[in-house]
DNA sequence: ATTTTTTTTCTAACAGCGTTTGGAAAACCT
DNA sequence: AGGTTTTCCAAACGCTGTTAGAAAAAAAAT
């Protein structure tokens, strides 16, 4: 009887191993090694597998992409939960986007189209930056309640420091640079919170 | 006699029509469209004619790139001279960016390795964003004289902020919106100066 | 004007890519 | 054991960047 179940699961694993596969090339040889031949090498099948499971390549990598905005959106959640003063939450904020920029950079490079990645749709990136139900706009709306239509250009602002921040340093620095870079970010982000408060 | 100039004249039209043509290609498909078989098309010539005026299309494009960052560069020294006051000049200098990534967003595409444009080597983009010999960096020496290894720092801030802000503006705003989002950007950077003088 | 040499150009091919088709192989049910 | 369903893959299509070698054209030399 448990055939039915067996085979799901077994189908969740190779599911997810070759979404991991896919990370995993792209980590040693950026996302422009990532090929459906390498992927479907890895997890001892055929290349055609792989179209079981996803639609196409561009859908797998859209996969991913999704996957790392809701663990971002996940953490956002978590830390206005935890705290209190919308300035602390914003600092927080920024802290685990820099986080999960180090610790997985080639989730980074497709969230955001970077460095060979490419997703052709746009649509998950729009809908994700957008404001509504947007727990990072809130934090800003509760930092400045008096500005209404201005909370979205600070929004706004808020995506493009941290954004560029983290791209520029990711495409130009070496490793060993990468934690000094850090603090002037952090003091980056800390300036831009005290000049709209 | 003339025979020799003749064949270079040519051989200098068909570059930069090689040039020309992948733009061109880029501008209307994205990067992801451009192919070497279609630039021949294009100029009617077989494919492998393109490799002997480029060594391959990575360094074909990294031509665009330099070509881009050569223009930029013209701009800024151009500013530096015209104006004097270094907060004008900054503002100068973030409107003369703004403007090419409207007007050569397939450039400045290339230039920053985005949405499907690649070039593997990250040289010309490290040392064109290095503080030696930097207009951008003097100015902001000059806005704030005091500080010594500050400077270098409030430069790669500059740099993140109008980065970012372009290049989110590229990838999720529809032509129509750029306009309005063009003076949150210049809105930004004023207060980016001024909190930092 | 004819031949030789040099330069320019293209055809054909290689290996790799994403993707689809058709059928073989395996697993399952009865 | 036979029949059905599911799983899987070899082979192919049209595309990619790139290269080798021959053909064509142009120039130079006789």
């Amino acid at each position: 009887m448990g055939i039915v179940e067996r085979r799901e699961r077994l189908k969740k694993q190779v599911r997810s191993d070759i979404l991991k596969t896919a990370r995993d090339i792209a980590r040693e040889e950026g996302w422009q090694g990532v090929s459906i031949r390498k992927i479907a090498d890895v997890i001892e099948y055929s290349p055609p597998i792989i179209y079981e499971y996803f639609d196409s390549k561009d859908k797998l990598l859209e996969t991913i992409r999704i996957a790392g905005f809701e663990e971002l959106r996940g953490e956002f959640d978590r830390i206005k939960e935890v705290y209190r003063d919308p300035e602390k939450q914003l600092v927080e904020v920024a802290q685990s986007i820099w986080n999960f920029s180090v610790e997985q950079p080639e989730v980074f490079q497709v969230m955001f189209n970077q460095d060979g990645a490419f997703v052709q749709s746009k649509k998950v990136y729009q809908q994700e930056l957008d404001i509504t139900n947007n727990p990072v706009w809130e934090m800003i709306a509760r930092l400045r309640p008096k500005a209404g239509e201005k909370v979205s250009m600070t929004y706004y602002e808020w995506w493009c420091l941290t954004y560029g921040f983290i791209s520029i340093t990711m495409t130009t620095q070496p490793k060993h640079a990468i934690a000094k870079v850090e603090s002037i970010y952090m003091e980056g982000v800390r300036r831009f919170i005290r000049s709209i408060m």
